[in-house]
DNA sequence: GGCTAAACTTGATTTATATCAAGTTCTGGC
DNA sequence: GCCAGAACTTGATATAAATCAAGTTTAGCC
């Protein structure tokens, strides 16, 4: 099956589909990603005994919707997910995408309510956290208080980013800075970096991005050109990496 | 002295200078915008006891810089504030406002490094939160651990509606939306909501908006022509609140 | 109280990217 | 293996906002 294939590249360990979903934070192979970084092993035991495993969703399941209170938060373990809202006339604005070991809905704590859908792009296998009791584990494992801490930190760290992406870059670096991003997070997860497929439409890009359609396809069309990458169907592979990161971080006057 | 005069119109009861500086969390004047939130009165005592109270920052002191390491977060009690990145020519790309009860430094608990470098733009009081000890507090008071990740996930929250502004509205829509954005800070902090001071410059907020100052500036003259507000000096004084928001909220195609 | 630099304003021109239009290619279901 | 809809490509045109240029106003300083 396609399924288990997919999931048996992501994981180290060939396992039957069953597995994966039993599997323990203890023995998970993006724990490092996820919460239990730097916990003692009874502390991950712990923190185990609150997680839910789900059966994987199917591209275009719904995790949650905008304005349903705050039930858990989501760590994904495959596959790929979006958030995003409905402007005023329903249409669709991404505000983000996630890989595995990222964690989906820390903007609703604050007000225990979502603040956007989450939908998934593909089949995605994804752990449950009740936040409720994140909450009180937080408070008896100074470990996970702090990684906790760090976690949201670091997704404010990179909205920052990204804001000074928007704002100040113009379309080409964007979309370079993209490409590199993805790279990037497909690294940590101890994938290849430098040919992945994309799990997202041009179109879901275009829109995360603020741009037209037509633009992310000519500008992908332009870094081919220029011997940066090559994009077959969904595939991306890039030719330059260190050429790329430079494209995407300062202007080329060209 | 002016300086004097200011925190007199910030706090309610008129103190002196000196008791400003030394004024405790239980009678501070913005605590229901800080830290303090639902905490029990001892529990606001023991945190009391680590804030540490700076003199007034004097407009263009610098309290940290990028990539100096993270000793304290700081809680905006006067003034105004703006944090920055240099680009690689040098430039700066202004990335925050902060106004009371506001807290800058979170982005810098995820590897314990400043991202930044925070200016005053304006005479401004802060009290600096020493983070080791306020992270070891969080542990032993669980409604400061709740309170410090609801603020955490509030600014994640924020950072990604200015996303969504910058990524889809147009000029005018993002400058109205910035308007009524302080607008509803001042508010929330028991100020006037529809005339304030615009604590920053025109260049400074075509900066943080991407956008030109001369766009800046033919858009307050349009606003002004729409008569939905006024501004005389750096004196905001909004005329239509209402139609105001909804202008900033979805396009005008007039 | 006058001088200088910064801040802001106004108009003319340019440009990056959106929009419009019309393709072609890919993909999933029967 | 074919069909329909989605995804992507390509070219022509329009436009919002940047840039350039040259003011005027404001505010801090000796």
């Amino acid at each position: 099956m396609v399924l288990v294939d997919k999931l048996r590249s992501t994981d180290c360990k060939p396992t039957k589909l069953m597995d994966l979903e039993q599997i323990k934070c203890q023995s998970c192979s993006i724990s490092r990603l996820c919460l239990p970084v730097m916990l003692a092993d009874a502390e991950i035991e712990h923190l185990d005994s609150i997680v839910k495993r789900r059966k994987p969703y199917q591209k275009d399941d719904v995790l949650f919707r905008f304005g349903e209170p705050l039930q858990s938060l989501y760590a994904v373990r495959s596959g790929c997910l979006k958030t995003y809202t409905l402007d005023a006339d329903g249409i669709e604005q991404i505000t983000g995408f996630y890989l595995p070991g990222e964690i989906i809905g820390l903007d609703a704590i604050a007000n225990n309510t979502h603040q956007s859908f989450a939908k998934a792009l593909d089949t995605s296998l994804v752990c449950a956290l009740p936040y409720n009791k994140l909450d009180i584990l937080a408070g008896q494992i100074p470990g996970l208080r702090s990684q906790l801490l760090k976690i949201m930190s670091s997704e404010i760290q990179d909205d920052k980013a990204l804001f000074l992406l928007l704002n100040k870059k113009n379309a080409e670096q964007r979309l370079a800075a993209f490409v590199i991003n993805l790279s990037r997070r497909y690294a940590n997860r101890g994938l290849a970096s430098d040919r992945f497929q994309l799990p997202m439409t041009q179109v879901d890009i275009a829109n995360y991005l603020g741009m037209a359609v037509e633009t992310i396809s000519r500008l992908f069309k332009k870094l081919h050109k220029l011997d940066l990458l090559e994009l077959k169907q969904k595939e991306i592979n890039i030719l330059n990496m260190q050429q790329l990161s430079h494209f995407a971080g300062t202007s080329c006057h060209v």
